[in-house]
RNA sequence: GGGCAGUUACCCAAGUGGCCAAAGGGGACUGACUGUAAAUCAGUUGUCAGAUGACUUCGGAGGUUCGAAUCCUUCACUGCCCA
């Protein structure tokens, strides 16, 4: 029950015990739990935050537990009400399958391929009549959905809330009867969803209720708020290792407890070890972090490409040095620094590249250039910002 | 279906005829400093133009006015109350 967030003292230990239970019986009948994480593809790309829970069903296939990946093609499509103050935009269904692609394939730098059983929630869904919803539907009140943080929270702003979105946690229950599951595991903001929705169907429906496992939730670079694609404050797993262990060196300090409790490979012990050590000074708080953001890259890359980011993070961002592969860009006659810097998208307008220009934030082989409108003096290392680099022939 | 309130830039939010490209906060960006892309401090944050200039923006479309984010009409959307 490590890393777990049940934000109730009481629900975790009847969870705890519920599953040592579940171990039993499965044990008995001689049969692996059936455990299962839904990820609803709502973007293209997955980020940290989706991994948290990953990990944990990467923990019981190494159990041997019969581990799906569940894909909420369906569930996508209404959008979930639970990490949001706000409706969420309903997405077509061709973008649903867009994204659903690469979704299992980027999740397999965390899961076992080979053990890992990927499905698609419309499979069941897509089945269901008015009348099996409506069914499903007498099995709850209103104001047990009302009492829900988010609807609460809406309500007294005096936000909408639309009828379909209470469809969500329904559809989410019914993925859980639709494959008996024994274990479901989601983050905190899923714990209406699993521990109502999920137990309350399967046991309407004849079926033992599930066991919850609640993950806590990863705050995103800001180190305030969950880490969503819609806040930007995502580290995306797919931008690569000096991208990844950059984005980490920007999170907050505060929020090193959490990143190294939830993200990264170590003990709850160790962490401990690590918090004293720093607390107390043996450990510097700068070297804390690279350490954390060096194993957490290492865990979706090799560890040896975790060292090479580390070495080029100390590079361009301590000895301030030029990074090792940055883009490169041919020089055309007759362009001033200002075209060059729009022509390689480094800043998104002529106005904004100006104010670069003001605030000194535009160097050639570490010089500042003072105007854009100048002919670009001579080939280098055109810098904009601390991170923009682009070698100029 | 009726009554009332609302829709402002990336987000929240002020502005109720000219002094509004539009306060304030958040975010983002830049610089200084540093322990890092942390923290702190300062600056920038519609577009275009060799400055004080031009153009587009305040839910959409029309209108009144020398002049509209502000007034009127209409449409769309949201909330509250009544049914």
């Amino acid at each position: 029950m490590q890393g777990t967030e049940y934000g109730d003292e009481d629900l975790k230990k009847a969870m705890a015990s519920e599953l040592r239970e579940r171990l039993k019986l499965a044990e008995k009948e001689g049969r692996p739990l059936r455990v299962y994480c839904g990820y609803d593809p709502t973007s293209t790309d997955l980020h940290l935050g989706h991994t948290i829970s990953m990990r944990k069903l990467r923990q019981f296939q190494d159990l041997g537990h019969d581990v799906t990946f569940l894909i909420g093609s369906y569930t996508a499509l209404v959008g979930d009400p639970s990490d949001k103050n706000k409706a969420r935009p309903i997405l077509t269904e061709e973008k649903v399958a867009e994204n659903a692609v690469t979704y299992a394939e980027q999740a397999f730098r965390v899961l076992d391929k080979t053990k890992t059983k990927v499905r698609y929630n419309g499979e069941w869904l897509s089945k269901l009549t008015l009348v099996d919803l409506i069914r499903l539907g007498q099995n709850f009140t209103v104001q047990q959905f009302l009492a829900r943080d988010n609807f609460a929270n809406r309500m007294e702003k005096g936000e909408a809330i639309y009828l379909h979105e209470t469809f969500y946690a329904l559809m989410q229950g019914y993925d859980a009867v639709a494959m008996e599951t024994d274990v479901q595991v989601g983050g905190s903001d899923q714990l209406f969803n699993i521990i109502v929705a999920g137990r309350k169907l399967q046991e309407a429906l004849g079926q033992k209720p599930l066991v919850g496992i609640i993950t806590g939730i990863l705050p995103g670079t800001d180190g305030v708020q969950r880490m969503s694609k819609s806040t930007g404050n995502v580290v995306p797993i797919n931008s690569g290792a000096n991208d990844m262990f950059g984005k980490l060196m920007s999170v907050p300090d505060s929020a090193m407890g959490t990143y190294l409790r939830l993200a990264s490979r170590w003990s709850p012990h160790e962490i401990d070890q690590m918090e004293k050590d720093v607390a107390s000074g043996a450990l510097h708080p700068r070297d804390a972090k690279m350490k954390m953001a060096g194993d957490i890259v290492g865990i979706f890359y090799s560890d040896e490409e975790a060292v090479s980011a580390q070495e080029n993070f100390i590079k361009t961002f301590q000895q301030k040095e030029v990074p090792d592969d940055i883009p490169e860009y041919d020089l055309k006659d007759g362009q001033t620094v200002l075209d060059v810097i729009l022509d390689a998208k480094l800043a998104p307008s002529k106005s904004e590249a100006r104010r670069l220009f003001d605030q000194k934030g535009v160097r050639l082989d570490g010089e500042t250039v003072e105007r854009g409108d100048i002919p670009f003096p001579h080939a280098g290392v055109l810098q904009v910002g601390k991170r923009r680099f682009l070698r100029v022939k």
